[in-house]
DNA sequence: TTAAAACGGTGATCTATGTCCTCGTTTTTA
DNA sequence: TAAAAACGAGGACATAGATCACCGTTTTAA
């Protein structure tokens, strides 16, 4: 699992063979089935993770039990609930394996330390947090201002891919409809 | 103008004598009318702004015409466009001042520099990006799985005095319902 | 200081989307 | 490998919220 993250973070940031050795040092790397949660709403959220293999969600239940997928997470890509993460503080996110995965995580302290040690690190986390929070205005205006259908075709141009990968009803709570709804939109689509 | 900036940022990062000159060696300060646009749709993003009097809201306009608000900007805050900003790229987005305001600005290089110089500044900068990124995630959590009065009353929870300073259209204009409907809602709820 | 524009409210519709249901197929799991 | 669960599709109906239209009041700007 770690031997992905290497050949991952070599890619993108040019950390040296040492930067490498120390990023292993307080590695966890840590198996899932599918249906296991790597992180259970209440709980704090405590590390940073890298998906090596497989593929995860994060989602929100609302008090009716209805569940809201926040964030899909595909191999060589990262999740945490920053929030816990960062202040400690009760998640309000579940985050489960969608299919068999490999994650390899560090706590905050570890992580901290880290960027202190690698500064290429720090840099390269800092853009990975504003391109994901232009992905999540861009998320917010379309959740505002698009239709059903406009939502459906925004998500699979941005993530194509995924759509093959879950069951449909996800793909309609991540984007905030009704299952039937969504189902309607791609088989109208089919015909045209 | 930098007056009001000096006395926020020393609260809010324990900043020496000498970083507020620094600060105030390559800032910008600007005067607005209301209606003034401190960015155009089209035009980069070249400027992190400070908000030491008025109020400006960041909105985007669709292909029919209407128009979406991404953000309230108050005095104390900041508003720019990041991700214009930091890839240099045409912003999808106006800011435009709601009250006659006064700011102060930085360009990235400037305010990069002040990265460099004062680490307390980046270590400010980086908290506020995390909290925007958070309560961004949470508007995308509520814009997908609330009605539009959860919506409504969230909204006056996480911002009071919002809505007793713009106009009522705006603050449907920033949940995603109508004019109507948010009036309605109103109104039912000042009986009940 | 006055004409024009913006604003908030409300009634009368309309409609996009949600809800509830059933059914056949596919996938999972014991 | 068989029973159970999950899934996608689609029909019938319900409804939250949009749209359109109009009005009186307040604010803005020439």
């Amino acid at each position: 699992m770690f031997a992905e993250f290497e050949r991952f973070i070599r890619e993108q940031a040019s950390v040296t063979d040492e930067d490498i050795q120390l990023m292993r040092a307080n590695a966890v790397e840590r198996t899932l089935r599918r249906k296991d949660l790597l992180l259970q709403a209440g709980d704090v959220c405590r590390y940073k993770t890298f998906i090596s293999k497989g593929f995860l969600r994060t989602y929100r239940t609302t008090d009716d039990g209805s569940e809201h997928i926040m964030q899909f997470s595909p191999e060589n890509s990262w999740t945490t609930d920053g929030e816990s993460y960062e202040n400690g503080t009760p998640s309000f996110y579940n985050i489960e394996a969608l299919e068999s995965s490999e994650v390899v995580m560090w706590t905050r302290k570890d992580f901290n330390s880290l960027f202190e040690q690698i500064p290429q690190l720090k840099a390269y986390s800092d853009k990975l947090i504003f391109s994901n929070l232009a992905r999540t205005r861009q998320r917010v205006f379309t959740a505002i201002s698009a239709t059903a259908e406009e939502k459906y075709d925004e998500f699979i141009q941005l993530y194509p891919g995924i759509i093959n990968r879950v069951p449909l009803h996800m793909v309609a709570s991540f984007l905030g409809v009704s299952r039937e709804t969504l189902s309607r939109i791609r088989h109208a689509q089919v015909r045209s």
